[in-house]
DNA sequence: AGCGACATTTGAATCGTTTCAACACGCCGA
DNA sequence: TCGGCGTGTTGAAACGATTCAAATGTCGCT
């Protein structure tokens, strides 16, 4: 690998002057900038990024921490937020934490390492002692936390708006005539899945309908876990819901699976409708009403405010907390039951 | 930030001692080491792999080029690369082309000025000049590339086995029962394009079908207009063929929404199976017979290989060329239409 | 006591950039 | 003719680590 040093000698200028045709920081006459050009492209010299972070101290570089980013949700965060970094000309690294904590202080450690000036997390489900980050914070490292948020930790944040969302899918499911609507949810740990479920609440009480807790099934983020939760509940025909609204992806997906496991057809023996997309090739399904987030949004507005952050200077201030609407995006398996149509029809 | 020589004040030690106690190549004595190990704690030191890599000429890093990670497919192959990566202590950088060759280009560039140690390489769709990668190997970098492969430019390389792989999608469906099967691809100037559909039609000659140009429809990437050809050729029943093997996941959705598109059903209709597997959630659908892909270990082979590869410091010899066996994940699509169970029915 | 062998410990050079103070060189106005 | 100015150009210091040769102890042995 040439080093600015051999361009230096090839072109029969000084290292300075090199330098200064690369970063155009400095004007350069027209007879050297050519002998330059031409020498870089002779030598196909590179500019070693390491060394120039080492002496501005600046890596134009962005972290990104995500669960998992085989979770299709991911992916388009992780987009959103390279697209606005691109603009600033600054690169991501995206990392994936399997929702475990120690793993996730790794990363932070060596992305501090790696001297990234700005980390974009999308917090562990596993509790994450605040302790990581308050050091980020006190190094002067950016942080802004997206999707899921910290309870009572003061950082900039940016994720969807949870609660109006989450009554927006119960609000139709009650609008297109289900009574009896279950709500799954992932760990009520995470901050989201509570306000989520709050949304819920909110919905059906302002509908009029009581807010049953053996309607209210509490699981985690895996699908298997879920479907077992769900088989249990949906066994008895007699207790079954009319519909049932699942708060995230992976819970909407042990939703299915267990209709499936137990032979029922959405929407002709349950309705549904979930928060997040998802990813189900591999089911027999109508097409599935979901609250859909702004994904590739979420990571833009953040890394945005990240960079700006960074660019000012400044995390003193209050700290910024953005809000991004979701979308209903209805289809079939939020419709009515083969009973409950029935039931519309004899009394039309 | 704290910087090694504040440690070293700290502890009252030389800045030499400092880095032998973090690297732990050189041996300290047991009072030094306590104490410097005191010093990174109270300072909350975090060594600047900066400056590291700038000294050891190792960065410790793989950069990987995928054509765009919300495509479910890539983010297993990352995910296997980071974990083979993981073993050796090595991060990686996943980045997007968006299958452009001018995007590419400017990537590889950004990669080697970060001075990764070697480039995971998906290439774009787009025809890539060999140039863009005879620079790298030049310059002593690894390359290996996977999933899709050069034509005639010797690298290592891990891929699926393409041909084997389709022709079994398409032995499945004539086992089944179908006869007038179409071959839907994408873009030829991909060589696994071409290799998958040469699978295909040795299929269909070694069970005696004839291999119909009408029934080989060549489309590209986007789903759009994959979903414009099938539907032309699909309008007219008496020229419908049995049942559709589509040799990607990009056009199998393009077939999917034909099918939705033209009111047809699969398998009542016509069947249906594609290589690779799909994100389908906003479609009506039985389960999708598909060849999965062993993508993850694609990633995790192909990572190993390069860093072996760095490792020994050796690009000289004979290229590694590795073919993983897809499987196939038979479910409903696939099965007989109406028609033929009812001539299955009156036949037997 | 003196000496070599061994085990630590030290300090300086180095990696490839950027950047700043200093320098060179025309050119203009006095 | 000369001082001063502006435009280009240069060279060296610095960034924060690693590493190697040299220095410093320690100890056993004669």
């Amino acid at each position: 690998m040439p080093t600015i040093k051999e361009v230096a000698d090839l072109a029969g200028v000084a290292v300075g002057t090199v330098s200064h045709v690369i970063t155009g920081s400095v004007p350069v006459s027209q007879p050297l900038r050519l002998k330059v050009e031409a020498a870089i492209r002779k030598l196909d010299y590179h500019p070693n990024h390491v060394a120039r972070s080492l002496k501005t101290s600046k890596t134009r570089t962005l972290g990104i921490i995500v669960p998992d980013m085989t979770i299709p949700y991911f992916p388009k965060v992780i987009r959103g937020a390279e697209a606005a970094a691109r603009t600033c000309n600054y690169s991501v690294i995206a990392v994936n934490s399997d929702d475990s904590a120690p793993r996730q202080k790794e990363l932070l450690t060596l992305l501090r390492s790696q001297r990234v000036e700005g980390i974009l997390l999308v917090m562990a489900a596993a509790p994450t002692p605040m302790t990581q980050l308050s050091g980020l914070v006190a190094a002067g490292i950016g942080l802004v936390c997206l999707d899921r948020i910290p309870d009572r930790f003061r950082v900039d944040t940016v994720t969807v708006e949870d609660t109006s969302a989450a009554a927006m899918g119960v609000e139709h499911l009650i609008a297109v005539g289900h009574r009896r609507i279950a709500i799954v949810t992932g760990p009520v740990s995470l901050k989201n899945e509570r306000e989520r479920l709050l949304g819920c609440e909110e919905a059906l009480r302002t509908a009029g309908l009581p807010v049953d807790e053996d309607l209210m099934w509490h699981g985690n983020l895996r699908p298997e876990d879920v479907e077992a939760i769900c088989r249990e509940r949906l066994a008895d025909p007699a207790r079954r819901p009319d519909a049932i609204f699942s708060t995230n992806g992976p819970t909407g997906l042990g939703v299915l699976r267990a209709f499936r496991a137990e032979g029922l057809r959405t929407p002709g023996d349950v309705a549904f409708a979930t928060f997040d997309e998802l990813t189900v090739d591999d089911l027999f399904l109508p097409a599935i009403t979901t609250v859909v987030q702004p994904a590739y949004d979420i990571g833009f507005r953040a890394a945005e405010i990240l960079l700006k952050r960074i660019e000012e200077g400044g995390f003193g201030d209050e700290p910024i907390a953005i809000r991004l609407p979701a979308s209903l995006k209805v289809r079939d398996s939020s419709g009515l039951s083969a009973r409950q149509q029935a039931a519309a029809q004899s009394s039309a």
